[in-house]
DNA sequence: TCTTGTTTTAAACGCTTGTTTAAAAAACTT
DNA sequence: AAGTTTTTTAAACAAGCGTTTAAAACAAGA
């Protein structure tokens, strides 16, 4: 692999910072070019096009989601560890990289974005062996009867709305940046322990 | 209030099909009055900019919004009757209405979104007294001890959450519109035995 | 030092953007 | 029917867009 030139480094980390603040559509390759410092025609020198740019970006964002996704699942530790480790973990991510989820979706629902291919992400996460645990442990009758899909969602739903609506929460509760950030704290772990009692029911005169 | 004239209605509503598909930047002048089958110009002459038509119509999607939320809280239910309720109503209109959580949810990541007043809004669902009912409910031990924002993202994020991941999620499990419905139709029952055995616990052994 | 190839620059390209203009068309008023 | 106001139109505006160009600056090898 051939290392990347500073500048081409300078610009890719620029766009990155630009594109998920605001998007595709909501920022120029000028702006991008500004924000590194650099002449806007190298923009197109590096990467011959905006949207060449910012496919490149967008993969790897996808790409750092579902790593932090696969190393949580690879640990050895059983289902429901594994689950509340993971919201865990996905908490501490999200804290990090706010804008991912918002970025993400959006361009899923741009015209242009659908045509990306990414059932080999879902198979990365396949890889870990973590749905096998789970039709296993269903099959045992140690977990709910659900779909993986359902499940799915249920995770992502609590991990990633609190963040993304955070400005929209913050308006309507009239709240500051760091009071948001203590109330997801708490958040968190409603969110772990409603998860985790919904998926693996401990008492016996529960209908699974 | 004075009538709307038929081609300004007929731009209204152009705006409202574009503006929730492709968002505010993702949109042209041109492209509303396009699909109002208009002159640009009376886009301006009607509404004297874009910026000031996109507020019109952000408002009043955001208004649709809260009603819908308004509406069910004011019905004589148990607090737990209400919450199931609520669920089930917004998993229909959200069924309608698919990309009404991501544009709001975007426009208030926008730089200039940011400014708009949501407080009264937050007045408007208060004043149905469905807070108040929480509150006492907890006081009783009849619920959970939880913030009041906490229920709400609890909530919302299992109700929009799945329709706003709905591109995402497709492209993720290869599976059809149709598939997708199914699913979050039974997703919509797990959500809501989920938060409601959550919030309102039944075991005395369970600790609130 | 001259040559060669690479990197960076300022300027320009054609096109689209939001908005304005001034004339034409339509609708009212008297 | 004539005059007035409102609505609609095509055309134009300057500004900004993504992208290209051609020349300048730089780097490295001979």
């Amino acid at each position: 692999m051939k290392k990347d030139t500073p500048t081409e480094e300078k610009i890719k980390e620029a766009a990155k910072t630009v594109f998920l603040a605001k998007g595709f559509e909501g920022c120029t390759s000028r702006g991008i070019a500004n924000a590194a410092g650099m002449n806007v025609a190298l923009v197109n020198y590096y990467f011959r096009s905006k949207s060449q740019l910012f496919k490149l970006i967008f993969q790897s964002a996808v790409e750092d989601f579902m790593l932090s996704m696969v190393h949580v699942f690879k640990t050895e530790q059983t289902l429901e560890e594994k689950i509340r480790y993971f919201i865990e973990k996905e908490y501490e991510f999200l804290a990090k990289h706010q804008e991912l989820p918002n970025f993400i979706i959006n361009e899923m629902n741009r015209e242009e974005g659908c045509s990306i291919e990414h059932n080999h992400h879902f198979q990365q996460v396949a890889e870990t062996g973590i749905f096998n645990d789970c039709i296993k442990a269903q099959a045992a009758g140690r977990m709910r009867e659900i779909s993986l899909l359902s499940m799915i969602l249920l995770i992502m739903s609590n991990c990633h709305y609190p963040t993304m609506s955070r400005n929209l929460m913050q308006s309507i509760h009239q709240i500051s940046e760091e009071e948001y950030a203590a109330q997801l704290a708490s958040h968190k772990s409603h969110v772990t322990e409603m998860i985790v009692a919904y998926l693996f029911p401990k008492n016996s005169n529960n209908t699974l």
